[in-house]
DNA sequence: CTGAACCTGACAGGATGCTGACAGTTCAAG
DNA sequence: CTTGAACTGTCAGCATCCTGTCAGGTTCAG
């Protein structure tokens, strides 16, 4: 099991990896951006932990030039503060999951862990659910088996109704999944997003629970 | 909290259920595998702490027949030593988290407290009494198995009566707990609210005990 | 019998959720 | 650099639902 770990502050970087390989985990560290960059590219490693925040070339930066170079390495970034603007970026770049500084370590073995593991049965990624299906792996939903055109957030909602079919997501959770927030009420981006995801799978797809929140029927 | 508990070498054994005991767990332990199998097979643990190498029944098996039988109690699997084969069977298997042996018992005690809390995250509990159910997922009630539409606040007061279920819960408590109120007295919206459930549930499956509360017949 | 506790139907104000429109931003193509 | 399309948060208006309150009736315990 080798791991990436990118992170230019030196004294937390000696104490994740110290961890990492307490672990069981074999770990490469770099401390800039240009060498993540390049020691990521080759697709070699079982997952990286990447410091948004990195000299040199930015991390988002690097994310997205991975991506787009086909390389699927789970990610795990690491956030400078709560900025919800850097999560949401963080996942439309290809991130897998995130992790706001500071955290605990336990906290980043149990993402990595859960990590691993989905990468590792990544083949029955495809949710379904009636006449919903979608496939994790690619991101893309369908309707009776025909594609649909969701936004990023749309895509991350419906991926969440689904891994939950049956049992209700309250609007916090879906503000604090899908778009990275945490902060409640006082604005209504939740419901204009349902709204839209509405038009696209039909009225009777996701149902509303007064009071609670939203949920696909079915499933549990 | 339950646990079950399953190893057969009685040392390690011993302390671990010392250690588990003093976090407050209530431990159940078994030294084999059909022991492990028939206990935690009625699913009445909050988690279940197997070691691989059991005698009589092996560990990777039990797992896979509980899988099977619809359990989804979460498991921590006990590897002999850091077997990667081992590991990657065990999640095939279903375990929710793995411990290579030796481990440290704060290893163990954070990872189960890690499990337990995304355990209790997504349990799908379907309380129910009588002709009266509800599942707490979706906050559906059900009558004789057809949905019920309720509000958003009788559906947390009949959450909560069928919680305690034959024990008569006070206006108060209701006020409380349902309403987010503690000012008590000087109004009968709780009246209220009970006379349009009993409408809903049918007049007798919501009992008054004059001058102290409401409850729901059966149950304890 | 009598007062207190409780029930019930009606009602209005408020909370909640839906929708269409719009603007700021991002991103990629020209 | 400019342009345009796509995305998403915000807003205002609207419809609907919910729930506290009130008034009057009913039941219960002492």
């Amino acid at each position: 099991m080798k791991l990436l770990f990118a992170e230019d502050d030196a004294a937390i970087a000696a104490h994740v990896v110290a961890a990492l390989e307490g672990a069981g985990f074999s770990v490469e560290h770099v401390q800039n951006g240009p060498d993540a960059w390049e020691l990521g590219a080759d697709g070699s490693h079982s997952a990286i932990i990447l410091d948004l925040g990195l000299p040199g070339l930015d991390g988002l930066t690097i994310l997205k030039r991975w991506r787009k170079d086909g390389i699927d390495t789970p990610v795990i970034a690491l956030t400078a503060r709560g900025s919800w603007m850097e999560r949401v970026d963080g996942f439309d770049a290809g991130a897998d999951d995130y992790l706001p500084k500071p955290f605990r370590m336990e906290e980043l073995l149990a993402r990595l862990r859960a990590l691993l593991r989905r990468a590792s049965a990544r083949k029955s990624t495809v949710l379904s659910n009636g006449r919903i299906s979608f496939n994790e792996a690619s991101m893309q939903g369908s309707l009776d088996g025909t594609p649909l055109d969701l936004s990023p957030l749309e895509a991350r909602a419906l991926q969440l109704f689904l891994h939950r079919a049956g049992s209700v997501v309250s609007a916090n959770e879906i503000a604090t999944h899908v778009q990275g927030r945490s902060d409640d009420a006082s604005n209504n981006s939740v419901e204009a997003m349902i709204a839209r995801l509405r038009k696209k799978l039909g009225a009777d797809a996701i149902l509303t629970r007064r009071g609670f929140g939203y949920y696909i029927p079915g499933g549990a």
